[in-house]
RNA sequence: GGGAGUUUAGCUCAGCUGGUUCAGAGCAUCUGCCUUACAAGCAGAGGGUCACUGGUUCGAAUCCAGUAACUCCCA
């Protein structure tokens, strides 16, 4: 059979994956094996494939394909999120195309547009996933909305409500004018603005005297009711007590005086909103203060505010400004550069606003999720993330969770006609829990909350409601606790904190052991890669361009964890280059076939390079198998590079392969497949297509396994550091034999006669492969210096190559002579530290001895030049 | 404003408890090769005051203090 001399991924991936899928390779269901777990973070259920998911998604793939191998019960259950203020985004925009508002839709009518939506876009980026390899068990595939996944969320909802953690209050909340809906904290954006500070009069009550107030927000000044400066502030001491006029507004508020003032901000005199600023409000609270909503939903001036009623807040700023300033209220008005919070989703100005929300209180749910990252019980990587997550957990706030959309799970609360409400499954069991308390409504009474959960409140549900943890044991009890989570640092509190807590609530236990978090794929400019910048490759071409194994390849080879990954096209091609490497590797092993030669003994020289390579091979899989339980996945990944292209394709390749012309012994064939079948195996995880074409394309390997995804991982055998050690003196010196080889332009073919000085630190354990691979007719012990010839040392050894006659002894001399000075002083400085008693007395020994050997080394070269050149 | 992190070759990054794993890897660059698996390749080579300044030490990329620049998170 005839393999093309390029690797053609184009058309292998799909037949390799469709075969995976018939065979039923990825699925998984409880047996007596170890179960290994990962459930993928959903995508957005609309959402196509980006640059993130590929990163995040072949490193999960990674994970399971590896631990597959090893003989667990490997279990990826992937899924899609309903996300509900993007869906609903998109839904709302796209109904907007055809001339259809929201608010012209029933509820139930926007839901089948939503459903509709959902039914034509979800599903895209887990169809895009199968590109890339991803080995998930499709039949597990969940969303978010699924019936028995939506029951879930809404019993937690009832079960955190009956334990009393879940209530409902007024507060301040991030309220985004533009998709009228409350947003968590984790949703808003907080962006350094050039603003203004206005300095604002407020007439001391019954006096011809001013207080000045900075302040950012003129407009609310409809809503202030109250002055507040710090109790310790001397300039206001004698303000206490007393009241001031808010301008324009020519209303009476108190002074009062409270610590939270900072003296040193503006005049250090605040003012008051409670309704229209977080710690205004808690100032509210602890003094009692009048609350004045003075805005609308939409950010208009609501009636309550008296004044520029209906008019936008920002317009209204402006005008209020000038208005001021013509009443000579207006003190002055400063450049200032402050921070001010966004909507991720629709980038207006958040405004902070009073309203009724449902939170989460998350004070003592949240210790043991605290506690279990802090020992370790579940461990972060790179734990740097550990403070930030301790950070944010020992200063958790109640979470809101309601949301004013559709589209999502709907709060199970149903309101009475007196505005009581009770929280149940349905309408018919809050009527039965409403009687129960001596009510008599009917059902057609009831009326249910009309808002959705946020996302994160079902997503945090994820590792448990993927195996209807919620009403069944059976398949949690093997799956539960999740091996891995690959995620981003970014959710790091929307999401994984909260699954942690939901872990610890529902199961008693964490959800998964480690969590991975990876870094932003950036562009080469280091710019996060978004849609708007289009600085974002299609995931799809560059597979179709460098195959999906290069891909995988490329995003890995620059991910440590943690950092950020700068993404260039070149890493792709550095993965596509491999792959061919590798395939070529696989055309000559695979020509060897028809080579074989039975009547040949194995050649010495071959003897020891099957020895060898076996060797290096479990050097470096204990090296590979301590990176993976680290997660230093591109370091893993260089380290296969590595051991399979220089040693096994530059070297073992090259000592192994018959001379021209001649044929191959059974044996040393045999031994090659072997190796290469074990490399094969590690290099799966990283390229699974490459390597399973070449699996299928070895029957002898078949045998063992159907498929290279589904063989056994190699164990680790002992490994011989000697042995390593000999192989680098050779590797020394047949470096040198072809440096010599390529100044003096003798080819390969031509072959050389190479003597040594006698001595008895000489190893002479790859003699053979020496001459096989440097084409040395002679290898001779002599007693005596070779003059004239080249010369060189490898570890205290001393070579000689005779000159031919075209040697520029001249230049030859010289280039000695400067290694002569190099040497000399390279001596000097290890004789100075010899000389140093402390250092004799202080380093370990060691150390000591490794100078003395340096010394040494050094002595000996430096007379060997000085004879060479008749010094 | 509070916290965390980063700074080592042109680029991306390794360098754990101070000493042969100590100045490294891959890519890129340069030189020579279409050598009978592979030019998507082979064989070589060059390239760094380890951000800066001090300190501790016989010895510092590594420990300590300070400075600078950048990044992220929180308010």
């Amino acid at each position: 059979m005839e393999l093309p001399s390029k690797y053609l991924p184009a058309e292998i991936e799909d037949k390799i994956y469709a075969a995976w899928l018939e065979k039923n390779v990825f699925k998984s269901t409880p047996n007596n094996k170890p179960a290994y777990t990962i459930v993928i973070p959903p995508p957005n259920v609309t959402g196509v494939l980006h640059m993130g998911h590929m990163l995040n998604n072949t490193i999960q793939d990674l994970l399971i394909r590896r631990a597959r191998m090893r003989g667990f019960n490997a279990c990826w259950v992937p899924g899609t999120d309903h996300a509900s203020i993007a869906t609903e985004a998109k839904v709302v925009q796209k109904l907007r195309k055809e001339g259809i508002k929201k608010s012209d839709l029933s509820r139930d009518a926007f839901l089948e547009h939503a459903w509709e939506w959902t039914h034509k876009h979800g599903g895209i980026i887990l169809e895009q996933l199968k590109k890339l390899g991803a080995s998930c068990d499709w039949d597990r595939t969940r969303f978010t909305m699924d019936e028995k996944y939506y029951e879930s969320i809404i019993d937690c909802f009832i079960d955190l409500h009956s334990k009393g953690k879940i209530y409902r209050g007024e507060r301040i909340i991030n309220w985004d004018p533009a998709a009228l809906t409350a947003l968590s904290d984790e949703e808003v954006i907080y962006k350094e603005v050039q603003s203004k500070l206005y300095f604002l009069k407020y007439q001391i009550e019954g006096t011809n005297e001013f207080l000045t107030v900075a302040t950012t927000r003129p407009e609310t000044i409809m809503g202030d009711t109250a002055v507040c400066v710090n109790p310790k502030d001397e300039r206001y001491l004698h303000l206490h007590g007393k009241k001031v006029i808010v301008p324009l507004v020519n209303r009476a508020v108190p002074i009062i005086a409270d610590e939270y003032v900072d003296s040193e901000f503006g005049t250090g005199c605040l003012k008051v909103t409670p309704a229209h600023d977080e710690n205004d409000f808690m100032l509210g609270e602890k003094f009692q203060l009048e609350v004045i909503n003075m805005m609308n939903a939409d950010g208009t001036i609501s009636q309550a505010g008296g004044m520029y009623v209906g008019e936008e807040r920002f317009a209204v700023r402006e005008k209020i400004a000038e208005d001021l300033k013509a009443a000579n209220l207006l003190a002055k008005v400063e450049e200032h550069a402050n921070k001010v919070g966004y909507s991720e989703r629709t980038d207006v100005i958040i405004e902070p606003r009073l309203s009724l929300q449902w939170f989460v209180d998350m004070k003592d749910l949240s210790k043991p999720a605290l506690d279990n990252v802090m020992n370790d019980n579940i461990r972060f990587f790179p734990p740097k993330f550990k403070n930030s997550y301790r950070n944010w957990m020992e200063n958790i706030k109640d979470w809101c969770i309601s949301r004013q959309l559709w589209w999502g799970h709907r709060i199970p609360a149903f309101y009475a006609p007196d505005g009581s409400f009770e929280v149940a499954k349905n309408v018919e069991e809050a009527l039965t829990k409403f009687n129960a308390k001596g009510a008599s409504w009917n059902v057609s009474d009831l009326k249910q909350d009309e808002d959705v959960l946020d996302t994160w409140f079902s997503s945090w549900l994820w590792p448990i409601s993927v195996f209807d943890g919620f009403y069944s044991k059976e398949e949690l009890d093997y799956y539960y606790p999740t091996a891995d989570l690959v995620t981003a640092p970014e959710i790091m509190f929307f999401w994984v904190a909260r699954m942690i807590v939901a872990g610890y609530e529902y199961q008693g236990k964490l959800p998964f052991k480690n969590v991975y978090y990876t870094g932003i794929v950036r562009d080469k400019q280091g710019r996060k890669m978004s849609k708007s910048l289009g600085n974002s490759p299609d995931p799809i071409e560059l597979m179709q361009h460098y195959g999906a194994d290069g891909v995988r390849v490329g995003m890995l080879l620059s991910s440590p964890a943690g950092n950020d990954l700068p993404f260039d096209e070149s890493l792709c091609e550095q993965g596509r280059n491999f792959a061919n490497k590798i395939w070529n590797a696989f055309r000559l092993v695979k020509s060897w076939e028809e080579k074989i030669d039975t009547s040949i003994e194995q050649p010495d020289s071959s003897e020891i390079a099957v020895k060898w390579m076996n060797n290096r091979f479990e050097e470096v899989l204990a090296e590979m198998e301590d990176g993976y339980d680290k997660f230093r996945i591109s370091e893993v990944l260089m380290q296969t590079y590595k051991l399979i292209w220089d040693d096994f394709c530059s070297w073992y390749l090259e000592m192994a392969k018959p001379s021209y012309g001649k044929g191959i012994d059974q044996k040393t064939y045999n031994e090659t497949l072997s190796i290469f079948k074990n490399l094969l195996k590690v290099l799966h995880p990283f390229m699974p297509f490459l390597t399973e074409e070449m699996w299928q394309h070895m029957p002898s390997w078949k045998t063992e396994s159907e498929f290279i995804c589904t063989s056994e991982w190699p164990s680790a055998g002992s490994f011989n550091a000697e042995l390593q050690q000999s192989f680098e003196q050779f590797e020394a010196l047949v470096t040198e034999v072809r440096t010599v080889r390529k100044k003096q332009n003798l080819p390969n073919k031509e072959s050389l006669v190479v003597s040594f000085l006698k001595s008895n630190a000489r190893n002479n354990a790859f003699d053979a492969a020496f001459k096989h691979l440097c084409n040395v007719s002679e290898l001779n012990e002599i007693s005596e210096k070779l003059n004239p010839s080249f010369s060189f040392m490898v570890n205290g050894v001393e070579y000689f190559i005779p000159y031919t006659a075209s040697v520029d002894i001249e230049a030859e001399q010289a280039k000695m002579k400067e290694e002569l000075t190099y040497l000399q002083g390279f001596l000097k400085s290890v004789e100075g530290k010899l000389s140093n008693e402390r250092f004799v007395q202080n380093a370990p020994a060691n150390v000591l001895e490794a100078e003395r050997k340096k010394q040494a080394d050094a002595q000996s070269k430096i007379a060997a030049i000085k004879e060479q050149l008749g010094m």
